[in-house]
RNA sequence: AGCGGAAUUGUGUAAUGGUAGCACCUACGACUCUGACUCGUAUUGUCUAGGUUCGAAUCCUAGUUCCGCUGCCA
């Protein structure tokens, strides 16, 4: 395929502008919290960060966010790989924050001795109410001009672990009458007596985000650090950081909205309480928009990085149509996946004129557009399954399908005609009863007729499992206002859930996907492209729709 | 309200003072042993009001709307 070409963004023209004016290298890094897995949201920022390294030359490391170990774990550490991995990402190095914690101590005294940090003892309350408002300005601590060996003492004893959780913090000395509230003596360090999953009981103070991402850009030599627009007010700050720690050259933070897409909850709360309350079966649920629910959905790295590249990179907040996505996944799948029939909601086709125990080998094509992925043989006989919704007494308009007196061809086998059909008690159809043209075989060019429908030798069909998905949400805005009155808020987004997000099929289809192994792809014909599940088995075949056809057939 | 950002067809994104383009979506048509694919055609846009200029999405002025920021989260 042919390398599009796509215009430039703005963070690759500040970045060309970087190499000519600065230094002519070009590293970035890509830094979760593991704190959760990763979604499509996560991609996009690892799309632009791994792919500006790439495309220029340079390197991106993977370093977890890990300063806040009440809020963490490793068991997402070997996820987030794994993610980005299967994406067909290379990182250069795997990195933890906290390695630099020593730097960043070593850091904060420097700072204290400087006289522009702190410590300070007023309780979470009074800082807030210190802090001032949007509109009005804070005022000084009672203890920001305490001398500097008083505070370096009491960072010590910090460290030492003489005081208890939130009895005191290290604060920058900036200014607490600055309109930008970050710059308000923000905090750089807390006490947490909390161990870390990576460094144990070592350390019982920890460095905030603030401090601590611009100390590690610096000391990896990161010349970008890209993240997204709610960092933005944070710069100021990052830059405050950099230089007051004295580092050169001076990696540059560049902000990129961050991607929202229709139907899609991309908030790490709410995708929480799906799983933790089991409104999902778990973080790879196919109808999650994690990168593991993804994948075992059946989308593939393929569509979802040309997706990434599609959206482009901006500043402005936007909302993706789902439909990009889906036109990008039909677009891999149609030409990457093996055409194979099953029948969804099933109902039997007998053929009159057909002797009882007779069976034709009939040959069909893998890929109708690549001839070269071969063919494989079906069996065709006296009965046969096809979709329930293929038939229609009473025919709407433009019905190609199969209705009474009406003629059909069952793809690669011949035309059958319809002659009558039985229901049971209820209404039902049961049965419809057709006759086939001797000399419609396909491939003798027999006469055209409109439809062509799917279906599968009711006598050696396998049945399986099917398991269609729809968006989690009922309808456009997919999650609004976290902020409000928590408990309405809460309740409104369990209340727009959509019920149907899952429907589950029981049906057949050919004997030779009795043998089809998890993660593997197929179209089934006119039906979507479906990928089979963990939980398949030989016995019990389950399968994924990945994404439906598209379908211009209006009623 | 203070500060920081952002506004281009239904959606996403280009055009960097010189023909408002591309993709998705939608509609219609051709083709079709998948109502798929493919192909063709079409609709709709520069937040508003002024100004500068031969010429403005782009520059200037004023306004409007939307987003973010008041964690010892990231």
């Amino acid at each position: 395929m042919e390398e599009a070409k796509r215009s430039k963004n703005f963070i690759e023209e500040f970045i060309e502008e970087d190499m000519r004016t600065k230094e002519p290298r070009v590293q970035t890094r890509f830094p979760p919290e593991p704190n959760g897995y990763l979604h499509i949201g996560h991609a996009k920022a690892l799309a632009i960060d791994f792919g500006m390294a790439e495309q220029y030359g340079g390197v991106c490391n993977l370093r977890f966010d890990d300063t806040n170990p009440a809020k963490e774990d490793v068991e997402y550490v070997d996820a987030i790989q794994a993610d980005i991995q299967w994406l067909g990402y290379q990182w250069n190095k795997v990195l933890f924050g906290s390695s630099y914690f020593d730097q960043c101590y070593d850091l904060a005294v420097k700072l204290i001795k400087k006289g522009v940090a702190y410590v300070d003892e007023l309780t979470k309350e009074d800082m807030r109410a210190y802090r001032g408002t949007l509109t009005q300005p804070g005022k000084n601590s009672p203890y920001r001009d305490r001398p500097a060996a008083e505070s370096l003492d009491l960072f010590e004893r910090m460290r030492a672990g003489e005081f208890a959780d939130g009895a005191k913090t290290l604060r920058a000395k900036i200014d607490m009458t600055s309109p930008n509230i970050n710059l308000r003596d923000p905090a750089l360090y807390r006490i947490k007596h909390v161990s870390h999953h990576q460094t144990g009981d070592k350390w019982c103070i920890y460095p905030m985000y603030d401090f601590a991402h611009p100390i590690q850009d610096a000391i990896e030599g990161v010349t970008h650090s890209l993240c997204s627009l709610e960092y933005e007010a944070h710069r100021p700050l990052y830059d405050w950081v950099i230089d007051q720690c004295g580092f050169s050259p001076k990696p540059r933070q560049i902000e990129f909205a961050r991607l929202n897409m229709t139907d899609t909850i991309m908030s790490k709360r709410y995708l929480r309480r799906l799983v933790e309350e089991g409104y999902v079966s778990g973080w790879d649920d196919p109808r999650m928009p994690t990168l593991c629910g993804m994948r075992r959905r059946g989308y593939t790295p393929a569509a979802i990085r040309d997706f990434l590249d599609r959206i482009g990179v901006a500043k402005a907040d936007s909302l993706v149509d789902a439909a990009m996505l889906e036109h990008c996944v039909r677009e891999d799948l149609n030409e990457t996946a093996i055409r194979r029939m099953a029948v969804l909601d099933p109902v039997l086709v007998e053929i009159d004129n057909w002797d009882e125990g007779k069976f034709e080998e009939i040959e069909l094509e893998n890929h109708p557009n690549h001839p070269e992925l071969g063919v494989r043989t079906v069996r065709f006989g006296k009965r046969a399954y096809i979709e329930r919704e293929d038939f229609a007494e009473v025919p709407p308009n433009k019905f190609f399908r199969l209705k009474p007196d009406g003629e059909v061809r069952l793809k690669g086998a011949y035309i059958i005609k319809c002659v009558r059909w039985e229901k049971d008690a209820a209404g039902n159809i049961t049965k419809i009863v057709c006759t086939y043209d001797p000399t419609s075989k396909s491939g003798e060019d027999a006469r055209k007729v409109k439809g062509t429908l799917h279906w599968v030798n009711a006598d050696d069909a396998v049945k399986a499992e099917f398991r269609l998905y729809d968006t989690l949400m009922k309808s456009e805005s997919a999650e609004q206002d976290d902020e409000d009155e928590e408990g309405a808020v809460e309740k409104d987004f369990i209340d727009k859930l959509n019920p149907d997000s899952l429907v589950t099929l029981h049906g057949y289809v050919e004997p030779i996907l009795g043998s089809s192994a998890a993660g593997e792809r197929f179209q089934f014909l006119r039906e979507g492209y479906f990928c089979t599940d963990l939980d398949s088995t030989p016995k019990q075949p389950v399968f994924n729709r990945t994404v439906g056809l598209k379908d211009s057939y209006k009623a």
